[in-house]
DNA sequence: CAGTATCCAAAGGGATACTG
DNA sequence: CAGTATCCCTTTGGATACTG
């Protein structure tokens, strides 16, 4: 696509690539997503369980910017003490297949490095 | 897919994923291979005047890194002074189709953001 | 031309402690 | 439980100058 196209439409890609990779960017924003995804429903401490290294602060910091890219939805759940709850929205949902083909990809990549 | 899996395979998914993350991390890294791409082959002044705002010092750290991971291909021209050339790889082809996706969810997710 | 080297400011992010 | 706040070290990356 990149490499087909003319140059006036070229600067316009480029920006939705790099707001695509903006989003995704951080060590972090894929595992959570994956965490959500997986279960559907996850709690601050379960996701804080679910991914190895991360600590409360970048958790914290993280789910901030997708709930800001819409990409899930925070509720707090009025329980004793406070619960809550995150999942991922519609549109979240549409990220499945970038992150599919960069598994499929990844894996493709491992082998060519590797040396088959 | 990530949705769907069971446990055993999930964090070999993961890694697949971070795996392609990383080779597409760094805030140039799409758009010198746009660059190599668009233009088939391209010197390194060429790529250093097509990306607005990058520095030599970066230029050369990201092609490091791209070539390292075999995406792209450093040829030594024996001209004077030397010129050298970059190209895709086979390999760095293969990421089109994920450039392709990530462009086109980067459109949807603006729209998105904005509000439609 | 195609880089390297150096300096330095700003951002990233871990560890720990604290709060409603 | 679900975060904030703070300290502080590490990494990132721009500007500039230099080299074969």
């Amino acid at each position: 696509m990149a490499c087909t196209n003319f140059e006036k439409e070229y600067k316009n890609e480029m920006r939705a690539v790099q707001d695509s990779m903006d989003v995704l960017n951080g060590k972090w924003k894929i595992a959570i997503i994956s965490s959500i995804c997986y279960y559907s429903k996850r709690r601050f401490s379960d996701i804080l369980d679910d991914i190895d290294g991360i600590s409360n602060k970048m958790l914290s910091k993280e789910l901030k910017e997708l709930e800001l890219n819409k990409l899930i939805k925070r509720t707090v759940l009025d329980t004793q003490p406070v619960t809550v709850q995150y999942e991922l929205t519609e549109h979240g949902y549409t990220l499945q297949t970038i992150i599919q083909n960069l598994t499929e990809w990844g894996i493709r990549h491992r082998k060519e490095i590797l040396g088959k």
